[in-house]
DNA sequence: ATGGTTGCAAACGCTTTGCATAACG
DNA sequence: CGTTATGCAAAGCGTTTGCAACCAT
């Protein structure tokens, strides 16, 4: 449940992350490459802002609207994806297989829980009937985290 | 799978709101009763712009941010729910029970799945080894409703 | 040279708020 | 009467966009 990433996993992502943007043609540019290092090293599904705020430091004329705009683009790319907006601002993370998000009411935190769906019945009946057709699950825990809880 | 309620519905509804209103000493004022009702009529669940522009007909002093205020201090109350941000408004609903949500990714619909939780092992484990306190659980899955699907 | 990327500032859309008026108990 | 709710307009906030400068091929 750390928030931060280890040396080893941030350089397995980078590795991935740069092979599949060539591969994609997607250029990787100082910023793009700072923004999505700044998103992989927290786990904690920062806002747009949360990753400029922590960028500024390094990279003094970077612009809001880059980190916006590089965001959406590696999305678009599938590189990254939306994470769940708790509280109406927007937030990315670089998990891209299936999982639900537990989310502490207390402090905000924002964890990944691997997802075994099949959880609905009557969806699973919808389904079987053709009533429906299932493309992504989008699953949301909140709760207090062990930090916050009594 | 409707998307509006019975008249039946509506009256059990209505008469469940003046209540649980009264018992909380929540004013039932008309605007309060249309946005209410408005927002119970609907099973789709509407965004405030929705409520408004549908009850501006018969109510056509009523503001935009009566209806934001309305919704909000209902929700405050406990008397209706916010609903899945689907495209950044604010949707609210009268459900008040646990459920899911299924959303069409085509034409928007947003209908209400009864949720048998307990999808996620790792949770569980969690739960059970004390690192974290559940709370409420929203899930929403993406797809494509009867209508949409090919 | 040329297409794509960036920074800045202005614009945008949704939501909230300040204030005077009106409604309610 | 005093309290609370309403309507209107303005402000607020997060996000997007237009444009000129910039970079890399």
């Amino acid at each position: 449940m750390d928030r931060v990433r280890t040396e080893m996993e941030m350089k397995g992502l980078l590795e991935t992350f740069q092979e599949r943007a060539r591969a994609l043609g997607v250029k990787t540019t100082p910023q793009r490459l700072a923004v999505y290092r700044e998103l992989a090293l927290r786990r904690g599904h920062p806002t747009v802002e949360e990753i400029y705020q922590a960028l500024k430091r390094e990279m003094p004329g970077l612009s809001l609207a880059t980190v916006y705009r590089t965001l959406r683009y590696l999305e678009e790319m599938g590189l990254v994806r939306k994470a769940p907006s708790i509280d109406d601002k927007m937030r990315y993370e670089v998990e891209l297989g299936a999982h639900a998000h537990f989310v502490c009411r207390n402090c905000g935190a924002i964890l990944d829980v691997p997802l075994d769906c099949g959880a609905c019945p009557q969806l699973q009946r919808w389904v079987e009937e053709g009533e429906v057709e299932l493309e992504e699950c989008q699953l949301i825990i909140y709760g207090l985290c062990k930090g916050c809880k009594g």
